[in-house]
DNA sequence: TCAAAAATCTACACCACGTCGAGTTTTATC
DNA sequence: GATAAAACTCGACGTGGTGTAGATTTTTGA
C-alpha cells in the first residue's frame, strides 16, 4: 500500500490527516498495553492523540476499525520481513533462521499480535488478516518439510496438514510465551525448533 | 461442587433457584452459539431464562459472571472425564486414547471451551480456569512421554517444556477444526497425534 | 485571495449495564 | 396452618460509552 504515492511533485504530501491518523494507532497500540482491548475508550484514544472523540470519527468508524487499522499496519511489517525466510537449501537452517526471525516478530509485536489473536473472532476483519498472515507461514513450513523428505499431499499425516498444526503450536505457544520474559520466550522457541526438527525426521 | 449435597432429607432439596440457574446458563450456552459472546446482551439471557434483567442480577453479579459460571459446570465435565485418562502402560496405547478422548470433548464442548479460551484474557476468571485445565493436560502429556523414554527435566528439550508445546499445538488446532465438521475435526486429531507419537520417540 | 475540501468541535440520542428499594412468593418453624 | 425469615422478582433509575448530526474552523490548491 505505501508503493502507490503518486509522487505529486516532490515533498511528500503529507497530508495534517495522515499525521493524525499515525497518532491515533500509535495511541491505540500504547492504550491496549496499558489497559487492554475493551478497557480502552474511544474517548481514552481520541485524548491521547489530542483531538476530540468527534474527531476521530472522521477517521475512523468505530473502535473496531481504529484496532483493525493498527492490526494492519503491523501484519503488513511482518509480511515484508517475512517474505525471503526460509529460503535456505539446507532444512535445519531454514528452520533455524525462520525461529530465530519469529523470535525477533514477536518481541517487537507480541502485543498486536496477541490482540490480533484475541479479536479474530470478534472482529472479522482481523480474522481475515491473521488467517491471511497464517497461511503464509503454514505454507512456508510445508515447503520446509517437503524439502526435508515428508510426504505432500493431503492426508493428515502429510505435509501440509502437519504444517498447519506446527504453525498453530508456534502461534499459541508464542502467544503465551511472549507475555513473559524475552529469556522465557526464546527457550519456547527452542522447544518449538526441537519439535519442529523432529516432525521433518531431521532428528539430530 | 455439586457433591456437597447435605441431604437435607432425602427428596432432592431443589430449591426453586436451582433451576433458574440452570436455565440461565442454557439460555447463555444457545445464545453464546447464536449470536457470540459480545453481541449477546444480559436482556437477552434473562428473556430466554423467562425472568427480567433485575431478577437475573439476583443470580450473577454481571455477563462475565454468567459465563465464567458456565464455564466452570464445562469445564468441571471435563475432569471428571478425563480423570482416568492416560494411564494405560503402553505409550501408543496411552496417546491413542487420549485423542479419541480428546475428540469426543470438543465435540460435545467445542463452543464452550471456544468462548473459555476466547475470553482467557479479559475475565480473569475464566482464565485461571482455563489454565487449570491446561496443566492438567500437559501433566498427562508429559508423563506419556517420559514412559516413552523422554528425558524429564526443565530444559526446553526435555518432557515437560515439548508437552506444553504439545498441548498448545492440540488445543489450537482443536479450537479451529472444531468450527468446522466432525470429518475435520478427526483429520486434525489425526495430525496431532502423529507429530505426538514423533515427539515421543515412537516413530512408526 | 478565495472557494472547496479536510479537519475539528459540541451537542444529542441511544443502548446496555448494573443498582436500588419495594414488592411477592417460597420455605421453615412453632 | 399461622407467621416470620429467606428466597426470589420486578420496574425504575443513574451512569458511561457509543455513534451521529450540523455548525464551524483550518488547510489546501489554484
Amino acid at each position: 500500500m505505501p508503493a502507490d504515492r503518486p509522487a505529486r511533485s516532490r515533498r511528500g504530501t503529507e497530508r495534517k490527516g495522515d499525521v493524525r491518523e499515525r497518532a491515533i494507532l500509535d495511541t491505540c497500540e500504547a492504550l491496549l498495553s496499558q489497559k487492554g482491548y475493551d478497557a480502552m475508550t474511544v474517548g481514552d484514544i481520541a485524548q491521547g492523540a489530542g483531538i476530540t472523540r468527534g474527531a476521530l470519527y472522521f477517521y475512523f468508524g468505530s473502535k473496531p476499525e481504529v484496532v483493525t487499522a493498527l492490526v494492519a499496519r503491523t501484519v503488513e511489517h511482518l509480511w515484508e520481513r517475512s517474505r525471503a525466510t526460509a529460503e535456505a537449501d539446507d532444512p535445519r537452517r531454514a528452520i533455524a533462521t525462520a525461529m530465530r526471525r519469529t523470535v525477533e516478530l514477536w518481541n517487537e509485536h507480541g502485543l498486536v499480535m496477541r490482540t490480533a489473536i484475541d479479536l479474530s473472532l470478534t472482529v472479522p476483519e482481523i480474522g481475515e488478516l491473521w488467517n491471511h498472515t497464517a497461511d503464509l507461514f503454514i505454507a512456508a513450513i510445508t515447503a520446509v518439510l517437503e524439502r526435508a523428505g515428508v510426504r505432500a499431499g493431503a492426508e493428515p499425516e502429510q505435509a501440509p496438514a502437519m504444517a498447519r498444526a506446527l504453525c498453530w503450536m508456534i502461534e499459541r505457544t508464542f502467544y503465551h510465551a511472549s507475555q513473559g520474559s524475552p529469556e522465557v520466550l526464546r527457550e519456547a522457541s527452542s522447544t518449538c525448533e526441537h519439535i519442529w526438527l523432529i516432525s521433518a525426521g531431521l532428528t539430530a
